[in-house]
DNA sequence: TAGATTGTTAATCGATTAACAATC
DNA sequence: TAGATTGTTAATCGATTAACAATC
């Protein structure tokens, strides 16, 4: 393996992906770190560094071609590959998440809904049936399943966890207000802490009117 | 005003807030900068440094009162103000918010909710009437309104935007998939892009298996 | 008082920016 | 070829960690 690279240049990743899309949409052909600079709001120095962590992949006089540079940062994000994506946890925030089209068009597939509500599970969801959390383990087991999304509150949510890392789940999106604190090293989580979220925007609202 | 501080430092603020508050249920009455280092998987170093930033909350050979403690960063985080907020777009996401009790133990206080979709128009979630976007340039003006939630289509975030700015809208906290340029230097963004988030887990599972 | 632990300064580490030779 | 712009090295900046005197 290459050296590792810092959390601080993947988390500027999708945004290049996002504006590259944008261009390629636009139809745009080609593009000059230094206009992309100023599009972004960023400097030209650290779009080609970010880039060049992952290779060549400008030219010097012409720029970065944009599909080849859009398709390349597909690549290095994974979204060639399709990612199988269960939801455990069916209240609004996982109906939101589950109804969220743009996610198919990134390589990601829902594949499973669970919750613990009677009244709910047997219901389907664009097509997909919501199971209740006895299923959870078989489910697991039977089907490849790269993603679990956790929208379920957050007493729960790390006992689910552990079985899910038990279960084989390599990858947890967690959306519960609860750090995990997972014994295997190798899982990857991905936290969304909406009400952290919330109480930066707090702060700074708070900072500005001091 | 005093000194900026690093937005590295707010972004670790809410996470301090939360475990303070898991203390404080379990009635955890003192706790020094080494033992909450443990707990939180930081550097004791990194905790005194980001407090100290705010004031000194500690004592010498004690460590710091949990109580306290937990009272003073709420207030820095503006928690101790009520903030009024109107979600723009009532789909799965929007609802998800509406319905998202936490918040309002954490002084946000929801005062309407917008959408274009007359079949939703009129109806109530948790007692508050859905309006339509006709409404809400008066809506505004009569009302503080401290922050909006923009959970609409990206192709419509930007403009409304840029009219809640103009009807003096200070804070604005978005979860299209777009990065909103402002005019008003002062408007606070919070950021949420979902699929941003998706693409850094993606990349991390991909690079564990490479 | 002695021990513990903070507040704070100094040292280190890592990330960002600047500069420029390489090269299309 | 000349101009443009990359890839990459070096310089700067900021954030994190270590160390320790102050002090409860």
């Amino acid at each position: 393996m290459n050296k590792e690279i810092s959390q601080a240049v993947i988390r500027r990743m999708p945004r290049y992906y996002r504006y590259l899309g944008e261009l390629l949409e636009s139809g745009v052909e080609r593009i000059s770190s230094g206009d992309l600079s100023r599009l972004m709001k960023v400097t030209a120095s650290q779009i080609r560094q970010d880039l060049n962590n992952f290779g060549g992949f400008g030219q010097q006089g012409y720029g970065y071609n944009v599909p080849y540079l859009y398709d390349e940062i597909g690549k290095i994000l994974g979204l060639n590959q399709t990612h199988n994506i269960i939801i455990i946890g069916v209240g609004n925030l996982g109906l939101a998440i589950a109804n969220y089209m743009k996610f198919e068009k990134l390589g990601f597939k829902l594949v499973a809904l669970f919750d613990i509500n009677p009244n709910i599970i047997g219901q389907e969801v664009r097509g997909i049936k919501i199971r209740s959390m006895e299923e959870l383990e078989d489910f697991c087991r039977n089907n490849a399943v790269d993603i679990a999304a956790l929208t379920m509150p957050k007493a729960t949510a790390d006992n689910i966890a552990h079985h899910l890392v038990e279960m084989g789940v390599h990858a947890i999106w967690n959306f519960a207000h609860v750090d995990l604190d997972l014994p295997d090293e190798s899982v990857v989580v991905e936290n969304v802490h909406l009400s952290d979220s919330l109480m930066q925007l707090s702060y700074n609202i708070t900072k500005n009117f001091k």
